[in-house]
DNA sequence: GAAGCTAATGTCAGCGACTGACAGTTGACA
DNA sequence: TGTCAACTGTCAGTCGCTGACATTAGCTTC
């Protein structure tokens, strides 16, 4: 459907009907996340965001399954991006490494891509209210399990195995998502929201997954303790 | 004011007002439960649960906080357990170690602990419901979560931790907690709702941790290894 | 450029979860 | 027995969310 006077060369700009909505989409998140950041969750209604966009309620509910949604809305670019880099390892790798690799390579230019559609800033400021938010939280943890599931089936495919014969995949993929959620707290709980504080944190959370799995803890030091007594 | 009523023991038996308000809770409880376990979470409103117990809806919110909290009433019993099982564990035993007899233990017994509320056949079908509803899902997930913080603590307290400055106890119970959750699913997915079948699935996805996290999958045969190293 | 189609939006009414305020009832206890 | 506190019910109202229907406004076609 090619609509006149585009060029081939020039990205197809759509009509004005999908620019607008476009536009009021984008407004939509934007004026929900400076909500939800400053006065947090519960404390913004779906009138306050609609008020702030000039739209009707109905609206908002036609652009968005519920409130929830607008809030993840970000984090969702996040999401899609872990599970392009998994597809895209080498198949020569193991599965760990493919994981591993996949999440701290889909950091790279994650910045870049929140940035166009919001403040780094305040994305960094909802993803705290998320955390701290029962109902948000809770929901995160539903998305992270469904992420988890397609991630399961990659690996599985990787390997040329049934996910619902052999538990390995999902087992590995439980097994690493909880650890990188450990990783994900402790950033945003921190001070550094830097993408290489990040890594730092992912690297070090993943490399103590065989100490924290394996043996007993008091026999050996492990590899940094330098924060301990 | 305080449920702290001791449900054990003779002597001190609650007065009638605690014995009537013990009452109405498990009447609420399992009219909510059956209800949910025939029509779904979603087509339970909560008129319907008080209309079956003839009390205002008024009187439910105060018994439970919302209307996901009844439907967790019973699995809340296990989650309890396991914490339990966990702090009983001798220190001797590697943190793993602990975690993972720690909730094979919790399992026997379980049965009898959950029929004093309701019939164990109804508490399964809720569970199903659980699994199955995005929104009771999404809250099982998070309430698993608080469990594993609270199991993060207890570890790092056996092995005179500190949780917020070593990663270990808090990445240790997030790779198993994982790994629990896709037991359970399986558990609950499949056909065999036992409690025999849920220890043998556990103990299988555990031993299961070291190869999906190790190695090359492809090098070394059998998906059903014998528990080794 | 006017007419027709259709997607996007607004309005309205209503359901269900949940809460605060107030009033009535009923165990507990002196 | 009477007083007090706890338990409950009623009522009104907020908020998230949805279906039905009317209205507006791009886009297409002649």
């Amino acid at each position: 459907m090619e609509t006149a006077g585009t060029a081939v060369g020039a990205p197809a700009r759509p009509g004005l009907r999908e620019r607008r909505k476009q536009r009021t989409r984008d407004a939509l998140v934007r004026a929900a996340l400076e909500l939800i950041a400053t006065r947090g969750y519960e404390r913004t209604t779906v009138d306050d965001i609609v008020a702030a966009v000039d739209v009707s309620q109905r609206t908002f509910f036609r652009y968005f399954a519920g409130k929830e949604e607008v809030a993840f809305f970000v984090t969702r670019l996040a999401e899609s991006r872990v599970l392009e880099a998994v597809r895209a390892r080498p198949p020569h790798e193991t599965p760990l490494e493919a994981l591993r690799r996949a999440v701290l390579d889909s950091w790279d230019g994650i910045n870049e891509a929140v940035e166009r559609l919001v403040p780094l800033d305040l994305h960094m400021r909802v993803y705290r209210v998320i955390e701290s938010t029962p109902a948000l939280l809770a929901a995160h943890l539903r998305r992270a399990t469904e992420l988890e599931e397609e991630l399961a089936r990659v690996v599985a495919e990787r390997e040329g195995l049934d996910v619902d014969a052999d538990p390995r995949p999902r087992i590995l993929v439980a097994a690493f998502g909880g650890v990188v959620r450990v990783a994900e707290r402790r950033w945003s709980a921190g001070e550094d929201h830097s993408t290489e504080a990040m890594r730092d944190l992912m690297t070090t959370c993943l490399d103590q997954v065989g100490p924290a799995l394996a043996g007993n803890w008091r026999t050996g030091p492990s590899p940094n303790r330098a924060n301990e007594t």
